[in-house]
RNA sequence: GGCCUCGUGGUGUAAUGGUAGCACUAAGGAUUCUGAUUCCUUCUGUCGGGGUUCGAAUCCCUGCGAGGCUACCA
């Protein structure tokens, strides 16, 4: 796609690395833990480690970060591996999980210990929580600091033998209680759980922490770069330290960036979690969740998440994405792709009184008006057909281009109609439309070459396929949907008419749609077969609407 | 009250001491069998105040603002 400008900082520090080390290869790694579908902010942390990799010519791990059996499951795993390929980054051989680790750093706790940097904390979670201090004031020592290193390499080994319960020992490293960083306040680095690990099974009752775990995890698997998001700065230091006193085989740097945000999206796994319990969507795959599933299934390609995620660009301060970025990057991929067809989403009869009944005529149109190597289609056209409702006014005003009492416009791919009288229903409606066609007009011109201002789309009345189409809007109304009034939650922003289900109209050809296949409805926007898809009800959901500088101009 | 990080048009992001650029958005125009696409044009910016320098978005000081950090989560 575009070439860019592909600078920020984190490739700065690597091409620094890599002047300095040109033999080096370059290893990232995405470490998501498997515990939730992964979102669109997922997505751009892949692909900020991805892409370094790609493009350095280097190695990209796909590391599952397991170390909390009480939240995860291996149904997550098989999820996270599907999105993870489908947005296109290739992990090769390189699947690993950090649950793969824990003998080895099992030893390694042993050997902090030994060291005299980790004891055995008999402490409650509360008593700890008390000495740790707080922002402004330092912790105090736990009165078990100084225990001897047999005792603590005893207690540890009982600790692992599952002879205590759940929250009564930790091992904690030996660094400072007074540091003003409250994460190099005696870190726990084992906790006691007697749970049911999806890959370990029952082998272990004491499992390490994330900060045991994740910077020796990158070193064993030689990272070079272990690319994170900015709430693991204060980390760092921690990271680091593990670093420093562990005999590991390499030396990984932590290098954090700002998470990806965007209008109107939460991405929070706990508020992801609520909207599908509680059923506000139909699932983590809802075509309006953030969820990489939700965006598939939505119709939007990898390659335009990709493009988001690359435009978005790399930095180190919070911010917000513009949905419309979002919207542009999908338009132009599908622009390019996706195939045309016609569909009424909001259909009024016009019966076309000088064509013959029960006659049918075929037009062909391309597939891709820009490309015709992709071949034509054919349109039945019948004395009844469809056309959109605002595509006819009884008063239209000047600048208006399409149907209305007297006017000429074009029946797309099909011939000319002029408008000759309409009926309404005693709610003042339009119940139908009469009109005549220009037999010449055949093919979309006439031989006096005359103009007609307007083109529009229509179906058959009597030869089409009856569409589910399933309209989305925004899922929350505010642009920041955390923003709530005092007593509220997310839940109260939410979008009451976030989808709307209607029935359609659509050309015959599309009877042949397949699950997950794209298209243009023209005029309208792009559309997607969905899953719940069956041989007699083919759904679509609408990916994105075409611009519609028209009707932008309207609402004024 | 502590520590850390960060402030560039409406939005996002470049410029690493030397002409503030790109994209999205918005507005206007051209083309068009999609009021789409494409093409062209235009608008708006270095948080404030000092300092260093021939020269500062960039370096220093200071003020202001934003975010993060007080889990046996990751």
């Amino acid at each position: 796609m575009t070439e860019e400008t592909s600078s920020n900082f984190i490739r700065d520090i690597i091409d620094e690395y890599k002047a300095a080390n040109p033999n080096q290869e370059i290893v990232t790694r995405f470490p998501p833990e498997p515990n939730g579908y992964l979102h669109i902010g997922h997505a751009f942390a892949i692909q900020v480690s991805y892409g370094i990799a790609r493009d350095y010519n280097g190695q990209f791990n796909l590391r599952f970060d397991d170390t909390n059996p009480a939240k995860e499951e291996s149904e997550y795993v098989d999820a996270i591996k599907e999105d993870v390929k489908w947005l296109g980054a290739d992990w090769g051989d390189n699947l690993f999980f950090a649950s793969d680790y824990f003998d080895q750093l099992y030893e390694w706790a042993l050997h902090l210990i030994r060291e005299g940097l980790a004891y055995v904390d008999d402490q409650s979670p509360e008593e700890m929580r008390k000495g740790r201090g707080s922002l402004i004031e330092p912790g105090e020592n736990s009165p078990f600091r100084d225990r001897k290193v047999e005792e603590n390499l005893d207690l540890f080994q009982r600790m692992k033998d599952g002879e205590f319960d759940e929250g009564s020992r930790v091992l904690r490293a030996k660094i400072d209680m007074g540091n003003p960083n409250l994460n190099l306040r005696d870190p726990v680095l084992y906790r006691i759980l007697h749970a049911n690990h999806h890959r370990t099974g029952d082998k272990w009752k004491i499992y390490p922490s994330y900060d045991f775990t994740h910077g020796q995890s990158d070193a064993i698997e030689g990272i070079t770069h272990s690319l994170c998001s900015l709430e693991f700065e204060f980390h760092r230091p921690l990271y680091n330290w593990f670093l420093k006193n562990l005999p590991v085989p390499s030396k990984p740097r932590q290098i954090e960036f700002a998470r990806l945000n965007v209008e109107h999206i939460v991405t929070s796994k706990r508020k992801l979690l609520q909207l599908v319990s509680e059923g506000h969507v139909r699932g983590w795959d809802d075509p309006r969740m953030p969820t990489v599933s939700g965006f598939r299934r939505r119709g939007y390609t990898p390659e335009s998440l990709n493009e988001f995620c690359h435009r978005a660009g790399v930095a180190k301060r919070e911010r917000v994405n513009e949905y419309a970025l979002l919207e542009y990057c999908i338009r132009q991929d599908l622009e390019e792709r996706a195939y045309r067809r016609m569909a009424v989403l909001n259909p009024v009869k016009v019966i076309i009184e000088n064509f013959p009944e029960n006659d049918t005529e075929y037009f062909d149109g391309p597939n891709h008006p820009a490309k015709p190597e992709l071949g034509m289609r054919s349109v039945p056209l019948t004395r009844e057909i469809y056309i959109e409702r605002e595509d006819f006014m009884e008063d239209p005003p000047k600048k208006f281009f399409r149907l209305g009492p007297g006017r000429e416009v074009r029946l797309r791919y099909a011939c000319y109609i002029t408008c000759t009288g309409f009926k309404k229903d005693e709610e003042g409606e339009i119940q139908e439309i009469h009109a005549t066609f220009d037999p010449e007009s055949r093919g979309g011109s006439t031989p006096d070459g005359r103009k007609v201002k307007g083109t529009i789309h229509w179906v058959s009345a009597t030869e089409n396929r009856p569409l589910e189409v399933r309209n989305y809007e925004q899922l929350f109304t505010k642009t920041n949907p955390e923003d709530v009034e005092e007593g509220q939650t997310f839940i109260d922003n939410l979008n009451q008419n976030s989808e709307s289900i209607i029935t359609a109209f659509g050309e015959p050809e599309l009877g042949k749609a397949t699950i997950g296949e794209r298209f243009q409805f023209e005029r309208k926007g792009y559309y997607a077969v969905d899953p719940d898809t069956q041989s007699d009800q083919l759904i679509l959901n609408c990916t994105v609407g075409l611009r519609d500088s028209w009707g932008k101009k309207q609402k004024k």
